[in-house]
DNA sequence: GCTCACATGTAATAAGTTACATGATTTC
DNA sequence: GAAATCATGTAACTTATTACATGTGAGC
């Protein structure tokens, strides 16, 4: 997902400086399926205002840190929609969990329970998260995909959590590779 | 996800060339985990090999065109093995689809159809690709992971086959501010 | 003869990460 | 007084993507 778009997106919902739309996109409601980081956003934000999709304002509130609030224009929703329109890339999952699993027999059991019980303690982290903010959402497509973001990860952590002992039980298995050495 | 490590973790299993490492992780057993370009797995091949992590042969067989098989070496091993010691960068997952399910409103109805059921082809495909490669798979570590990965797909498959109707739904209800253009 | 699968690689470019630089205000 | 949160941005660097360049052999 690149940078602009995603800017263009959250932009779409409502006002935001640089620094919330890296909230929104590390902790919010997107931050299950999205990413970036304020080296990413910024740069973005600049490119768009040039553009003119998107306009900075500048706010100086007395106690507060100056701000720019950013606003999609006309023309930035008629290009999100036309980016909305066309086909989407593939969903892409990359998961150095999986890649440490899958290698399990290498593993020193010790540190496959840490691993495992920090990939437990992190979907069920998202999930709550997820949970919390259904509650008191409105709005129909952020609902929608809440909801999908919820099943997916309650799946995912009962399935972690059914196997977890035996992923465990696979570690160290290999041990003679590294008592080669 | 760097293809450092994964062309060394692919090597850990067995020998292959730049070509295969890339099926492998395109339409193989990594690939709903991980991903790499051939821009990035040659360049990360000769730099291993440089390293003294993998040794690359050169190998002419009549009738077929020259192929460079690489292997991982000892001190490969020993890298990989290091490697999988640390705790992993959590997981990422990032979804075009869900960008554009989240602004359903936006949308055409007809687009977003197609757009959730490329989705779902999607999603079957690969959770039939996995229910086929464990079958014939008798690797503990790997057995794991493709069995976590049928359980994620298919959960997945059936939230979005029994909420696709309420997303099409959504679609076209703000088509004021297109109007408005 | 054409297209597909096998096979290796490079170059230009795009994109994003990490760390740094800076500074106010609030809370402990 | 320290740490956390709010806040903006840049620069160096790493990394990977896309497209290109090239060639063989098999099957239709």
């Amino acid at each position: 997902m690149n940078a602009r778009t995603l800017c263009l997106a959250i932009l779409n919902f409502r006002e935001a400086t640089g620094y919330e739309i890296r909230k929104l996109v590390t902790e919010g409601n997107f931050s299950y399926f999205v990413d970036a980081s304020y080296g990413a956003i910024y740069p973005a934000l600049a490119r768009l205002t040039e553009e003119g999709l998107i306009e900075g304002r500048d706010e100086w509130e007395p106690g507060k840190p100056a701000r720019k609030v950013y606003s999609i224009t006309n023309a930035g929703r008629r290009a999100l929609i036309a980016e909305l329109g066309e086909m989407p890339q593939p969903d892409s999952f990359k998961s150095p969990f999986l890649l440490i699993a899958m290698f399990a027999e290498h593993v020193d059991p010790a540190h496959l329970e840490a691993v495992v019980d920090a990939r437990i303690a992190e979907l069920t982290a998202k999930r709550d998260s997820l949970r919390e903010a259904l509650e008191c959402c409105e709005h129909p497509g952020s609902r929608w995909i809440l909801d999908y973001g919820i099943a997916v990860h309650s799946h995912s952590l009962d399935h972690v959590v059914a196997n977890r002992d035996s992923l465990i039980a696979i570690a160290g298995t290999a041990a003679t590779a590294e008592a080669a050495e």
